[in-house]
DNA sequence: GGGCGCCGTTACCGACTTGTTACCGGGGTG
DNA sequence: CACCCCGGTAACAAGTCGGTAACGGCGCCC
């Protein structure tokens, strides 16, 4: 599990990488603008934590930038009384914010909130109702049954559909998830996706037992 | 979704109230005290905000009751320089605050995303009366009977309309709400969207038992 | 180099959704 | 009474959505 860490002020970031290794994250740092949108692109992290006061472009900008290519999950870090700049950044699509100061026992408490509701677990494997997928062998076990080897894409497509297992996806999100938000023109490729997804796992063909569509919205995991 | 708002200036109180209702939230008002603590009991509402500021004992006497039964986000709203009340708040356990004054944007950005933090998604399902609707799965449930499907346009008309269930809704706040914009010529598309609904909702054709007909004003969802 | 799995792309079909136009009927008003 | 506004109903057309099939490029491994 890999994280970003953003922040102008040397010794907070310190602090906070220090606080999130401890708890056995890997996490890389990043001192301004060019450099935070640098490392993401090399190192391609689980989730950021993202100063909204950076010195060079604020963070605004980082938090655009990163939305246009990934939806990955962003914390912002906001001083107290800057509420106008927080609610720009979650319009801009940021998914939690922290007011400083706060103790490193939140910060943890909320990265972990925030990742498990991006579906993002750290275990190798997750668990809902029937079925049992295992990320790092890329493969899905239903009612117990035998495993079933999925491909990469099959693979993350259910990786959160599980994690939400019950409740409806967007179409949106998913496609995000899976392929990390290119034009929006794109629901074909996750028609196809779940197309081949139901050919392997639904034996009964038509009935949509598992793969539930939600006509107009996204597609649901039957407990 | 519920929320329960607590406030003594009704302007102030109503203006929350009507910028959450129009989101799309079940809102639930209360302004003093004791209304506050008994709303509380009687609706359960998922998350509550809180003048800091009330006559009779003040917002901290009922946050720290809340709290001492229900681990509901909290959210508090402070004039601008109260920052040891704040302090005090957030001690208390209060989980965000907002500084009067506040644009209603600022005010939705804010709940959401405390909802969101809290995990408690958005759109689960919302009742009134006879009927449950289902955000999520785009659904409607009538005395329990078996679940309906919408159409986004209807889930969202429905939306508000339950939200307001026994109160009259306006034509242009119904217009507004489902399709956000244009001139009031759009009389038709309420015509047929109401129409198509009782199709599917009332049993006995003719009879509006549900949505019912407020002349020239709109229309009101029967308890 | 040839098979094979993965996956992006195009095409087509049927069903549903939604906007639009037209018509009907009632009630109030000049 | 004629008229008109309002709400309900019907029918149509365009658009959208989801499912399915088929093709072909690409990388991989023998």
């Amino acid at each position: 599990m890999k994280l970003l860490v953003v922040d102008d002020d040397p010794d907070l970031l310190a602090l906070v990488a220090f606080a999130l290794t401890n708890a056995g994250y890997s996490v890389v740092k990043a001192a301004d603008t060019a450099e935070a949108l640098a490392m993401f692109d090399a190192e391609v992290p689980n989730l950021v934590i993202l100063d909204i006061n950076l010195p060079s472009g604020s963070g605004f900008d980082v938090c655009k930038s990163i939305r246009a290519r990934s939806a990955v999950p962003i914390m912002m870090l906001t001083a107290r009384g800057d509420e106008e700049d927080l609610v720009r950044a979650l319009e801009l699509g940021a998914d939690d914010y922290l007011t400083k100061p706060f103790s490193p026992r939140t910060l943890l408490a909320r990265v972990k909130a925030l990742l498990r509701r991006a579906g993002i677990e750290a275990g190798d494997t997750v668990e809902a109702g029937r079925v049992s997928l295992d990320l790092e062998a890329h493969a899905i076990s239903i009612d117990g049954g035998p495993p079933v080897r999925l491909t990469r894409l099959e693979t993350r497509l259910l990786q959160i559909l599980v994690a939400q297992a019950g409740h409806v996806v967007s179409a949106e999100r998913l496609l995000a998830h899976v392929w990390g938000h290119r034009g929006s023109g794109d629901r074909q490729l996750l028609k196809q996706l779940v197309h081949r997804l139901r050919q392997k796992l639904e034996r009964d063909p038509g009935g949509a037992d598992l793969l539930h569509t939600e006509s107009g919205v996204g597609y649901r995991l039957k407990i």
